[in-house]
DNA sequence: CTCTGTGCAAACGATTTGCATGATG
DNA sequence: CATCATGCAAATCGTTTGCACAGAG
């Protein structure tokens, strides 16, 4: 009889990660939530779920997951990195400025005005947007 | 005879706000570092200047500056916001990984790759690029 | 058993706050 | 002289580091 991994049990083993109780509830909590969280975020849903997780440990688990590929970090509101799966398809996200949702957007059509259309017809309001650029500078090549 | 204002002087008349050391030195600075400052950068800036201007001072003026819209909230790399000037035409940014070199890009190609493509034949390595809409999510609307 | 992960306390840097004083228009 | 700006000290918050110990494979 096969044991049931739970997804996170699934990306620690695809990793050769060592399948501890930080990652466990690391993952859990990404999963359940549906959208980036922050390290004062995972924090805060750790302790309302009464599991002890130690702000140092999941500091260094988050660098170590975004070294190797498994988290990536989104910046989006000031002060605030909030970390997603990083196999997740490259996608953008949506985010209210007034409360602290977020959301993934799939830039399926070509344009800029056009994804602000289709985001408009789910419902949300685009008042604006942000595209930056990353790479090495002449210099630093 | 009339006397030559600086550009900080302009901005200050237009948006009648008092005319103060704070204010002048930090317009000051970000027209002539010509991209997006940091507090802890203007800092640095003053100080080499052998200017003293007051830390809680200037995160306040800032924070006027920014919610009178004299001043956009820019933010690019992991944990560091730093600030344009709200009159710039609304444009996006080139930030390079290595070192700390953020320039404006203007958007007049209709793609972000054909900005992309612009951005390469200026001399800068582009690797990826993240693009965030903003607005109001169904609830709060 | 060995390497990696964990926990705690302390250090750090950026940002915020309270309160009393100073300067601008 | 009425606002608005300033300075200082202390508090707060997110993040990092050193070191000793524990757990997974």
């Amino acid at each position: 009889m096969k044991t049931q991994l739970t997804e996170g049990e699934k990306i620690c083993k695809e990793w050769s990660l060592r399948n501890t109780k930080t990652r466990r509830l690391l993952f859990q909590a990404l999963f359940e939530s549906r959208r980036p969280l922050s390290i004062p975020e995972f924090l805060d849903i750790f302790a309302s779920e009464d599991e002890r997780i130690n702000k140092t440990t999941l500091y260094r688990e988050v660098e170590t997951l975004v070294n190797l590929g498994v988290l990536r970090a989104v910046q989006i509101t000031p002060r605030k990195v909030s970390y997603e799966l990083g196999s997740h398809e490259h996608h953008h996200h949506f985010a209210c400025t007034k409360c602290d949702f977020i959301t993934g957007v799939t830039f399926s059509e070509k344009s800029i005005e056009r994804t602000e259309k289709a985001l408009e017809e789910q419902g949300v309001q685009v008042t604006h947007h942000a595209l930056e650029f990353f790479g090495l500078c002449s210099r630093c090549q």
